[in-house]
DNA sequence: AATTAGCACTCATATCTATTGATTGCTAAA
DNA sequence: TTTAGCAATCAATAGATATGAGTGCTAATT
């Protein structure tokens, strides 16, 4: 049987009041507030036939009905209204980008916490895949006798998290002949091209062999944990505000899934050239004993330079309408955020 | 009334009864488990005293007894026995240490880490007060032509999170010997001495002015933030496996408050010079509203040099002997960590 | 004087039953 | 095709009753 325009309308109807009540909806209801002109009994029937047709649900024989993952599946790709965001809701998140935000993780940190401010929902961000990244410069700089840290300056950002072990013998000056040694070569690399290894440099691999090795497996490291350390989760107390996890089991369980970074990154990644990507119920491959939830993100950019996914995790019971409209102008605010300098440099 | 020893055992007998099984305890279990030569009888009388002296409750006249925080203080305090770790549990903890860590917060990570795996509770970490840390030296790179990263070297760790905005005009050769010269004039001060107005260096100001004063911004917002950013959490969904937040509106409100990073960093702190510090209850000067809980923590020296506080958050109820025992044998894991370098250096 | 046995009393908890009311499906009329 | 009307279903609620764990007190015992 085709979904004819009255059965949509019934959809509609349902979601849109279970998404605030998370209360089954009754044929009485749908009539009162959503469709008058029609008697309860018509809408039963149809109710009926939307529920043979696997949209909808019966918690048990005497109770309203409830949408299943379709109907919502239907109703973000079709049925579902623009939303506008509230003058306050546009206030709050200008606020938070109001200012000059330079690192890349600044950006993706403030838009999750924005995100979880409007939407009530926990949010994540994760920064994005650096194997396009292009590099600008290497410098090494010791620290003590022991050890020495490597910042790499690129496009997509400043990674300075590593320190690799040196012979205590080498001076300063060592280091910065070496940083303009290597940086001359890695210059305009992407990670990914200097992590293929038959496109080494031979002439460094000679003076520099022992650090260039370490920058090496340090850039590996990086690309190859993908950035787990550096998932970004606001609100995770949300979760509890939401009905479907009063029972604390589920709750706990869902907020197990949330620590566990590394189970949930696969989950939040996203296909290549999808701005906005809404995964709900068994859209996620999700192991057994995994909650069931919904996952919206999207992928931002400054100045046309991709600089990750954030989103939100929650229920499927969620307000997609508004979700999709917040993720929506965050990324438009992104879009013309007021000069972050990653993009600058590359155009020089 | 003082209290006997007779008394003391029966504080002990609920306290360890309760700490197990969150239940009220009878007369007759105690008996039963505990105190075999006495009569129900004869401890119920004790059982009423101890009441009437304020360390024991009833929820309801015909249940059994719960300790108040004054027993748990006790407890803590004298009754507590010396728990001895499982070869399991030694083994897990040392793991955890067996490879070299050099950072300061991947020791404080690990920590936390190890601490709520074992406990079995949600465990927390807070990096020192940097006041008392002593500079090695001040590196400033440039990263592009619009900022340069400033890299603090103490003895305590590598601050590098923190850059400047700088003229585009100046070369990387500037920024080599400004390094030289600030470090020359920050060498063997400590944070604190650095940020005491009257003591400042007149020459750098000349040559320096602009970088000078921006990194002295720099390290005056590091130390008043009390690295508030660098609070580490371990094992948040934790917290719902006590049968105390089994009510979902209590989970919340002590998941918040874990949340809320800037709240909780006080009550992390502890007085300069106790190695281990527990407070229950009302010890924690915490607002209203705030949930009840106990927080145990510990200071952590590696090599003699304090690191931080690590410890645990939780219901008052909860298993202070292995938490002592646990906290305990990571200090002394840590004391004799395999050279981390932080102290080596300040040797030379 | 301290301890204990015995018993009445308390009260949360579980169980059962009856009632209510929301909501449906179905039938027959419009 | 739509709708009114009505019997049937079943979760939720309330009340009534029973259960039993546990205490406090008193009087007897050591």
């Amino acid at each position: 049987m085709a979904i004819s325009g009255r059965k949509e309308k019934i959809i509609q109807a349902v979601v849109d009041s279970y998404i605030v009540s998370c209360e089954p909806i009754s044929s009485a209801e749908i009539k009162e507030n959503y469709l008058p002109e029609l008697s309860s009994a018509t809408i039963r029937n149809e109710l009926a036939a939307l529920e043979e047709m696997g949209y909808l649900e019966q918690p048990h024989t005497s109770s309203g009905r409830v949408p299943t993952a379709e109907a919502y599946r239907l109703y973000v790709d079709k049925l579902m209204p623009k939303r506008k965001l509230s003058k306050n809701e546009l206030k709050v998140i200008n606020k938070y980008f109001d200012h000059k935000l330079t690192e890349i993780d600044e950006i993706l940190k403030n838009t999750a916490k924005v995100i979880s401010e409007i939407t009530n929902l926990t949010s994540v961000a994760v920064i994005p895949n650096l194997t396009g990244a292009v590099v600008e410069s290497v410098k090494i700089v010791k620290l003590n006798d022991k050890s020495a840290l490597v910042i790499l300056v690129t496009n997509l950002g400043v990674l300075k998290d590593a320190t690799v072990e040196i012979a205590s013998s080498l001076g300063d000056e060592y280091f910065v002949t070496a940083s303009n040694f290597i940086s001359a070569a890695f210059h305009g690399k992407t990670i990914g091209e200097i992590l293929e290894p038959d496109k080494l440099i031979e002439e460094i691999k000679k003076d520099y062999e022992q650090l260039f090795k370490a920058i090496i497996k340090i850039i590996k490291d990086y690309v190859e944990n993908g950035g787990v350390g550096d998932i970004v989760l606001e609100g995770s107390a949300k979760i509890l505000g939401q009905p479907e996890y009063a029972n604390v089991e589920k709750a706990r369980a869902m907020l197990e899934l949330l620590e566990a970074k590394d189970q949930l990154v696969p989950m939040l990644k996203s296909p290549e050239n999808v701005s906005l990507n809404i995964k709900i119920g068994k859209d996620n491959e999700m192991g057994k004993g995994m909650p069931e939830c919904a996952i919206v993100t999207a992928n931002y950019q400054v100045n046309g330079v991709s600089i990750g996914n954030a989103g939100v995790i929650g229920p499927i019971r969620m307000d997609y309408s508004k979700v999709v409209s917040v993720l929506d102008y965050i990324g438009k605010t992104l879009n013309v955020l007021p000069e972050a300098d990653h993009d600058e440099k590359r155009k020089q």
